[in-house]
DNA sequence: GTAGTATTGTCAGTGACTGACGATAAGCGT
DNA sequence: ACGCTTATCGTCAGTCACTGACAATACTAC
């Protein structure tokens, strides 16, 4: 039993991954992992706070990355372009982490409790963005949307990239940010008289 | 013990709120709002499929009735006017259950357990609004694109609408939309040139 | 009232997670 | 090589969410 933290913990989720992909997530006890790993399930519990996290730590680099990015960036730029700028510059990161999160995407995809968590971890990462923003000037609830807005786009170009064949993840992100300058061609206050014509009595 | 399976359930959820905004929700056990309602802790676990699902019951008709709009839109609607129009016409149930959605807000807030529930909820809802875009015959990955926007719109204006004072809901919706279509005054192509001036000879 | 069905109670058990405390390995000075 | 200190680990006992199996009980129709 050897005394080296990480030592341990990397072997603690190389056991844990061979395992899930064998029987499964919700099929593997955490005391097997342990086993496996040639330790105690105290102590598994003492790396991690939980079975779930073990998942998500490739995603802590990340979220520190953007949020850095997003304080460095150039002052005059405006929120939505901050974004993409900021984007962009973590393309890196994701294609070197891709052959981890390339296999354990299905492992989550296949439970519940791991997309929650997951879920939550792109919320957090979300309202980390947002105070960025709001650090440089923007307004509160602006700034909110905003991040809310660019975490869709970036979850989903992410998305298509892992999903997709040849293409690159930077051309998935500026698609995505080009389909969302397409969404102005729709004029909501326009649309919104319109649409209700019995409120209205001319034509 | 009365065998009414409506009854016992009211009474569950009723004990449940009360013992959470008592304790929080982390300090109550099951088996204190199965005593309280006056059932065994078993009979909980046949109600609810776990401790966290009560919280999130009205957000069950909250999809039914999101996709059922989105399904009943005009078939001429392009998929981003049709989600606006949906969204628009569930006023009423976001106004009907506010005196529920609240004070559990509160609740949800500070629990981590809860958030997480929640945002896979609001995943889920999201991804049945992408299956019903798709049904209109929006391509795949932008029914996706636009519903994970879409939501995250939603959600930002009922958030805006339940923190926020005396706005009505419908105008946080309108702003919202419209704050997206400002987005589009970002020209993504021009940047993506203009930004890497070191790639470039010109200017 | 009786039979049938739905709901509940009881019991035993698994698995995630935690606190407390003793044991042991690793680093360090001598 | 020898103790000393400290970080890490093992062991144990315990809580709580959740589940399966089966018996007990309330409701419902006849």
């Amino acid at each position: 039993m050897p005394r080296n933290r990480e030592e341990v913990r990397r072997r603690l989720m190389e056991a844990a991954l061979e395992l899930y992909q064998e029987r499964g997530y919700e099929q593997t006890t955490a005391a097997e992992i342990a086993q496996k790993a040639g330790v105690t399930e105290r102590t598994f519990f003492r790396h991690f706070p939980d079975k779930r996290e073990m998942f998500f730590h490739g995603e802590t680099a990340l979220g520190e990355m953007l949020t850095a990015a997003v304080r460095n960036a150039p002052r005059e730029l405006g929120p939505w372009e901050t974004l993409f700028k900021a984007f962009r510059s973590a393309e890196k990161l994701f294609i070197e982490n891709r052959h981890v999160s390339e296999p354990g995407r299905r492992i989550v995809a296949a439970s519940p409790a791991l997309q929650e968590r997951q879920a939550a971890k792109v919320n957090s990462l979300t309202e980390a963005l947002a105070a960025e923003l709001r650090e440089r000037g923007v307004a509160a609830r602006r700034a909110s949307l905003i991040a809310k807005i660019g975490m869709a786009v970036l979850a989903h170009a992410v998305a298509s990239w892992l999903d997709g064949g040849s293409q690159e993840l930077d051309d998935h992100l500026v698609q995505a940010f080009e389909d969302v300058s397409d969404l102005s061609a729709f004029n909501v206050t326009r649309f919104a008289e319109t649409a209700e014509p019995q409120l209205r009595t001319d034509s």
